[in-house]
DNA sequence: ATTATTGTGTTAGTTAGCTAATACAAGAGA
DNA sequence: TCTCTTGTATTAGCTAACTAACACAATAAT
């Protein structure tokens, strides 16, 4: 989940290029000092989202698809907003609190 | 993990009142259908944190000290402010947009 | 004093998710 | 054609964290 979470966020932030190989499945493995089987697992979700597709023998490649990907990341910025004030809801804060103290941390 | 932070968010957010005793062991574990052991070890974070303590043969109870809980309550609501920040950050936002983002969906 | 209730400690068993090791499939490139 | 690289699949083994089932300690309540 932290690999698929880490990719997905290289992906949309633009570190990857869209159209770029990604790294083979034992390659990636080797960095990341975890097992391939991870790796490939990881992999498969991320191809069932949309983010990433495969060509045998060839590799994995990001998609290039650059509507999803906006799109993706706009989804993504709601979704983080959301936890944000959730998490402060359970805190005890009321939500005119919680945009309060967001501004006042932003100002730093 | 879970259960720490679900007591730690009960006690900050006022859902318990400082000098409460909370359930015992026994009965937190069948609550929440875990093991005793799991609820034990749980609960000897919390107190090591502060927000619990321990008066044996009678139970647990929540700390009476308010000041400390208004700490932590404030503790974490940077924390949380910072989190979206720093999550926002790696999808690829400005400081700037996140908080243009959050301030639009807190208007929903 | 006795009993019930509480926290705490211990040992063994279980399980999900990973690692390890290997094999096969299939197209690219020489 | 042959080899290399890639994805994919399979089987077994390991480990952390949990469950299970107790036992013991301490004191409040009766």
């Amino acid at each position: 989940m932290q690999v698929v979470n880490k990719l997905k966020e290289e992906i949309i932030s633009g570190e990857f290029t869209p159209g770029d190989k990604i790294l083979s499945v034992r390659d990636f493995a080797y960095t990341l000092k975890v097992n391939p089987n991870t790796i490939q697992r990881a992999l498969t979700n991320l191809e069932e989202e949309g983010f990433i597709i495969t060509k045998r023998t060839s590799g994995k490649f990001v998609t290039e698809d650059l509507v999803f990907i906006k799109q993706k990341k706009k989804e993504l910025a709601s979704l983080k907003a959301l936890e944000y004030f959730k998490n402060m809801e359970n805190l005890g804060f009321t939500k005119e609190e919680s945009l309060l103290n967001i501004t006042k941390e932003g100002e730093k």
